[in-house]
DNA sequence: ATACAACTTGGAGCTAACTCTAAGTCAAGG
DNA sequence: CCTTGACTTAGAGTTAGCTCCAAGTTGTAT
């Protein structure tokens, strides 16, 4: 698979494909005789991770620090299961804050359509 | 309230909460006669929102927009419905992603927990 | 074989959201 | 009154995460 090929498939640019594998929050991806990018299976699956850890706040730091692990061997595993369970509190922790500001928005949201019914605005 | 209450209270710095005033997140905050801020009910309420929101992954500039419509008066009410509406539809998204990242997560620690306990890793 | 688009790398540039610095002002304790 | 520490402003600097650029290479369609 091309990188055009992955950019189009999980809507992401070229740039960030490359910048993610430069700095490595995926490791370097297969190529062909000639150099050019040839995504893999694996590769992919890589992407697909990164792009989805990144969606939910991940940061970047953290996504290399998990492939540093990982090549580095068997010797790691405890360590990214560490990691990995360090980012489930996390992104629990940020969930709680959506949800804190939802409902003040839904508060917010239903008196603003109290306003526009009757004209009146009495508050805030 | 002083600003240094003002920060200990919701663990934020001296310079975030300028920041927010200077650029417009929140509405110029009262100060006493030599001109130091003095954080009334009104204050510490915007300023709470404004944490609140940008906890949820809210832009600076949305909520610049938000204080600007509030400050033009009544005949933004709709503007700002529909602000709250649009940044209510953003938090939704933004919170499905978080769950996709958990679900892929937790199904990676439970990998990691066989791994732990077998002494075996078979993938990945 | 020759265009020509899409790829490559290394490095510079950009944006959002703070964060820090300098030079000065205010206010509470002695 | 004087010191000392927290406050003020304007503006510069920092960090994360891309995003763009230049100069050169690869691969496909004529």
């Amino acid at each position: 698979m091309t990188i055009k090929e992955v950019c189009e498939k999980y809507d992401i640019t070229a740039d960030t494909l490359r910048y993610y594998e430069r700095v490595g929050v995926i490791p370097t991806v297969t190529r062909t005789a000639g150099g050019i990018r040839d995504y893999q299976e694996s590769d992919i699956g890589w992407v697909e991770n990164a792009i989805c850890f990144r969606d939910a706040g991940m940061p970047v730091e953290m996504l290399i620090e998990y492939v540093r692990l990982f090549q580095e061997g068997d010797s790691t595993i405890d360590a990214r299961a560490a990691l990995l369970k360090e980012a489930r509190e996390t992104i629990i922790e940020a969930k709680k804050k959506y949800d804190i500001a939802l409902e003040k928005l839904d508060y917010k949201i239903g008196r603003y359509e109290i306003a526009q019914k009757t004209g009146e605005l009495t508050w805030d």
